[in-house]
DNA sequence: GGGCTTCCTGCAAACGTTTGTGAATTCTCC
DNA sequence: GGAGAATTCACAAACGTTTGCAGGAAGCCC
């Protein structure tokens, strides 16, 4: 049985009502009284329920997370930046992981919204209904998307250049003389990996000869990579670099290509997206176009807090991080 | 403003008391009260408040998880097993960092307690004193540690069978023929770390010509393996296999010692531990030992939630998960 | 010393639920 | 048809805070 405010105040000989200012360090309060009642507090051990607090306030002091699975390393790294950011602002963090499934998504999104959280930053799996945004807005949360660029939508954005990274990716394997191409990508409707792949696809097609590369539809996970590393080969062995969506999906991709006794990068080159850690340390090091995972997450935070006051309606905020080419030794030039 | 139980008992003519036993679905409601107020909650939009709920029933249905960092691998895992069990379960997961710093993970603790979680799973970066193990005890709030296997405090635990992990890497590197053998291990008074470390060294010295390691100290990532990879060239180059207390250690150390020229398994052996997903991708392919990381997580959790009920104070439980060698290709005999 | 601030503190109403208790209604069965 | 049991519901008190309001005690100035 914890020690409430009302233990403090009768211990201490003064109104309740007197202990919370106290504590609070609110104006309206005797110096002498406030020592004398936090020299109660600790003495007694006085810890405030937050649950109480927040019924009152409204403000829980909570934000949720809904990513498809901290397993990925790229959320974990997101996980760890918004983490970092919200205990700063003495805020704590809900994990949910989505799967990518809508219905999933949507029962924690329901969780979330009745805990009261302060804010939500997501990766949406679906592209929401209007009629899902409306609820979602007049739910008073504050919502920061991670993975819509320019959404016509009411919520605020971060996510990196994803439309610049496909484009840096095509750049560098034409400049390497490659013209058989293939792009490995997520689940189709995944904001980021859409438009990763628009821009890789525009920047090929952008050129005195363009090409058109072969595009493979998988799961991104190591798995997914590894099984559409398979299909590739099966299908369109004339290929001589890949570009994955995700440093994860290369890696499963590699596993696959070199199985079937291929060489990275003598038979083909392959580059990634995210520079994971173990980008650096895998052999071959993996070429891959880096975004700051770390950065996303706390700005997310960010805009999520100065949102989450709620008095006028914010309007929408949109960032983007910048993209660049990690160059290591997954692609070469082609013979 | 969201609509509260009050606007639905307003709506449907019966008083609140009704509704709230109506959508719990107790006992003592007319079937045709039941149906009317459903339809006019679903009509209305109603999200029960849970943060009001937790006030009376004194249960959040929140639960905190301490890591020391969501970046790492096994904690991802172990995260993400814990998150299925309590989503099971229907309830909430709240993610702390504490990078090894007792003064942050004891404010975490102190911010989940006010949050009255309804428990705790953690990997406690330091021993407890027993004066905190008695407050966070007599706060009645079940606590699981994940990296303790057998301590004499009033806690449960759950981890794998590290000094038995320990053991098998030693049977492993002796098998082969080594006799010159270091191990690169984490920060001292670590518990699992600690566990492998005693393992592998008991069973070095178990032999009839017994063989005493070098120990090296570090931090448990990536770049904290590197360095002892280098600390462990200039000073004992002598060294033919290596045992890493993490797999992301052993990658650490692998770069150091490859940018060294030497080759691994040619002339330094490495084995790691925990099989994380890209020990098997890596080149060459690590030896490890596997642990089932998803698996400590749901059992930490169920654990929790067998325990939370504190009504009684169950007697602590203990569960320890077998590991097993992973054979790869990090090893080989010795010339 | 009286009226005026200014400062401090107590009172009580909220916040949105759950739940024990008792009243009112219906049902059962003779 | 009526007594008693069973069912269904309303009332109100909690849960632990915050906070608007008002009352009371000082202090200040003339």
């Amino acid at each position: 049985m914890p020690v409430t405010i009302k233990d403090v105040a009768r211990e201490s000989g003064v109104n309740v009502s007197t202990v919370s200012r106290a504590l609070n360090g609110e104006y309206g309060v005797h110096a002498d009284t406030r020592e004398m009642v936090a020299a109660v507090a600790r003495r007694l051990g006085y810890r405030p329920n937050r649950v109480a607090r927040g019924l009152v306030t409204g403000r829980s002091h909570t934000l949720g997370l809904v990513v498809s699975d901290i397993r990925n390393h790229f959320f974990a790294e997101v996980a760890r930046g918004a983490e970092d950011a919200a205990c700063r602002a003495g805020h704590d963090l809900i994990l949910c992981n989505s799967d990518l499934d809508p219905d999933k998504q949507m029962r924690y999104m329901q969780s979330l919204l009745e805990k009261r959280v302060d804010g939500i930053l997501m990766n949406s799996v679906s592209v929401l209904s209007r009629a899902q945004q409306e609820q979602l807005a007049a739910m008073g949360v504050a919502i920061v998307l991670l993975n819509r660029t320019a959404p016509r939508g009411v919520f605020s954005t971060v996510c990196a250049d994803n439309r610049g990274g496909g484009r840096l990716a095509a750049e560098y394997l034409l400049k390497l003389g490659h013209r058989r191409i293939a792009h490995l990508t997520g689940p189709r409707h995944h904001g980021n990996m859409t438009d990763r792949a628009r821009g890789f696809v525009r920047a090929l097609s952008a050129v005195p000869q363009p090409v058109e590369p072969v595009m493979i539809y998988g799961r991104n996970d190591f798995t997914g990579g590894y099984e559409m590393g398979r299909e590739l080969l099966a299908r369109h062995p004339e290929v001589t670099a890949v570009f994955a969506a995700s440093d994860t999906m290369a890696f499963g991709a590699i596993r696959a290509f070199i199985e079937a006794g291929r060489r990275i990068p003598g038979d083909l080159s392959v580059i990634g997206f995210d520079d994971i850690e173990l980008a650096a340390i895998v052999n071959p090091p993996l070429t891959t176009i880096y975004q700051p995972k770390y950065e996303i997450g706390e700005a997310a935070v960010e805009i999520l807090l100065r949102h989450a006051d709620r008095k006028k309606p914010h309007a929408p905020e949109h960032r983007v991080f910048d993209v660049r080419l990690v160059e290591r030794q997954s692609c070469k030039p082609r013979d």
